[in-house]
DNA sequence: CTTTATTCTGTGTGCGAACACAGTTTGATA
DNA sequence: TATCAAACTGTGTTCGCACACAGAATAAAG
């Protein structure tokens, strides 16, 4: 690598076409107005020079001002959409200078029809970008498909809805990461083993992450041909009678002797691991889901063996970031983009919080 | 949070104290010539609109030049210092625009002397900061000695040296990397089973996280009391006589028929997985460090478990990043910073390579 | 009450890029 | 050839900040 690239500016490549900043500046943005020549001429000293503009100066020059709207859950502290929303404050922050500004919109996760009064509030104002989770299937499509004739770039992060013209989307392969929790369920588990597999209806959709989890795991024991192997039990919760999962769980543990694990596809392992504790259940293998306070608390006790994270503050962060880079930086992006399947356990989690935490 | 520190500028506070931009710049950076009215105005006004400066306008205006040496390990493609080069890459293009030069230097990890040279270059023209990999420990103490006598900030990669003033730290908790593996390894070992470690003497000199990591492994099978249910055996291999150390291996198999297991501390599993491969073991657990190459290749192949990952790439970048927080931002930066033990298995590793590529 | 030194403060310029605006060239048409 | 719109190009201002420099206010000395 030559030290190329190293502060060369408008200016520079003026020197060098023989023409003058104006006309660079015009055949950097496109805008027109620029005789073959020239622009031929520009474009060569361009390339030959590697030239990148600074970005901070452009900013600062641009007086255009961005406004992204971001949709996400409103939430309970401690609960999965906090991480999203700390993503989006940290994106608001770093890219104030930007000229962006990051407007945040909440609606309740189990009332659909408050999501459709925020998608029609954006829609009345129209911001520049939207970022949103598809929580809702029909609801989003409608909005989106509002926010295309209007060519509105969108985002998805979380989840997404395929075959829309989005412009990215960041969330987990989750089927990859059922799988790969089966893995580490059932690799080492003795012949004649029962595993229970906790689900719970969730109050306003069918959340498609838990179902392609439970895919995925289900896959892996197809593969393994371990269905004869082990017993799997599949249980019912309920959404908020707590009291009647514990006796359920107890019905379940009394008709069956040999449990050896139990994992749940939702973020609400801790529920489960509260309910263990009370039935002084010790010795089970615990496998959950993402890093919410409680999760984390019981797995530095013990009671959970394994959470699978998905680092859903950058999930929201780098949908920003890239929404930038495609419409002020004009970048090349990705337009899927899987994050990590993170594996947490007692003796890792503390550094990955922190340096989450931190960077 | 109210929308304060959005876009305040020097301008506003010099009007709202009633003084000059000038006199509020010299506030700013305590350049002296203010009187003491002045000087309390301004303080006054800067807390109460929790003016944050424009660091880009800032780095565009300022003609201050910093240089920053890291100084790295010459290396092969694939392994493991060349991603922590892509970090300082990285961050090399990411600061260029706040008139950060970094400037790399490389020595042989092999030759002690090397080095001696290398950081004699660097002292005879300081640089404003220095990021070493402290691999030569003696020789290390003497370099830093040397710049802390003339003041040049200094920060630590990959290990560290107690008591000395470095202002980062950016590596990987190693002895508990050593025990999360020793738990991952044995967790479902069967009563007997034989686990091989494998150790290989390096050229140069001892490596600390080697040990550190080996010392982890032992206090997890303490803790555990599995001294007497598995049988562990250490192996020395050659640093070059691969041929030689198929056959150690070799001999190994021959005389223990039950081993289970093998793990090295050291980043070279695959050359381990290549004779495990050439003599035809399968179904045992292997597991190693870092993500070479060739550690992946093997990683996918399935011949490797496990590797246990410590995101190098990030090391460099962010210790460049927080020395720039400190010297030119003069913002807080925490010392001691570890890096996630990252777990990484087949079904995991191709979203977590994609992503850091990415981001 | 000057003169001179000292402390203090405002103004101006430049960093790199965006963009408006004014100014110049070209080419088509009367 | 004159006219005029269209195509093209250069200049100047602006963004928020750093820093130099000149100039004003104050204090100390004559």
């Amino acid at each position: 690598m030559t030290d190329s690239n190293h502060k060369i500016r408008i200016k520079d490549i003026a020197l060098l076409a023989g023409v003058s900043e104006g006309t660079v500046d015009r055949v950097l943005h496109n805008r027109g107005d620029v005789s073959v020549k020239s622009r031929e001429a520009v474009t060569k000293v361009l390339e030959e020079m590697n030239y990148s503009p600074n970005l901070f100066a452009r900013s600062l020059a641009s007086k255009k001002n961005f406004r992204f709207v971001c949709l996400i859950p409103s939430y309970q502290p401690g609960e999965y959409w906090e991480s999203v929303d700390k993503g989006f404050n940290q994106a608001a922050q770093e890219f104030l200078h930007h000229n962006i500004i990051i407007e945040k919109k909440f609606f309740n996760q189990f009332d659909n029809q408050s999501f459709v009064t925020v998608t029609e509030e954006v829609l009345q104002d129209l911001p520049d970008a939207v970022i949103l989770s598809p929580i809702f299937r029909n609801e989003s499509i409608w909005f989106i498909e509002k926010l295309q004739e209007t060519e509105t770039p969108f985002s998805f992060i979380d989840s997404l809805i395929e075959d829309m013209t989005y412009n990215t989307y960041y969330g987990q392969n989750s089927f990859q990461s059922g799988y790969i929790a089966a893995k580490m369920l059932l690799s080492s588990m003795s012949e004649g083993s029962q595993i229970v597999i906790i689900r719970t209806k969730r109050k306003g959709s069918v959340s498609n992450q838990t179902l392609s989890r439970n895919k995925g795991f289900f896959q892996f024991v197809d593969d393994n041909k371990l269905q004869d192997k082990v017993q799997i039990i599949s249980v019912e919760f309920s959404s908020n009678d707590e009291a009647g999962n514990l006796e359920i769980l107890r019905g379940i543990f009394e008709n069956n002797q040999n449990i050896k694990a139990l994992i749940t596809f939702n973020s609400k392992v801790y529920r489960l691991a509260a309910h263990l504790d009370t039935l002084g259940k010790m010795n089970l293998r615990l496998i959950g889901y993402d890093l919410l306070d409680e999760n984390v608390k019981y797995l530095k006790m013990g009671t959970i063996n394994l959470l699978f994270a998905q680092r859903p503050d950058k999930q929201a962060y780098l949908s920003v970031r890239d929404m930038c880079r495609k419409l002020i930086f004009r970048q090349e992006i990705n337009r899927i983009n899987y994050v990590p399947i993170d594996i947490l356990m007692k003796e890792n989690i503390e550094d990955y919080l922190r340096f989450n935490e931190n960077n």
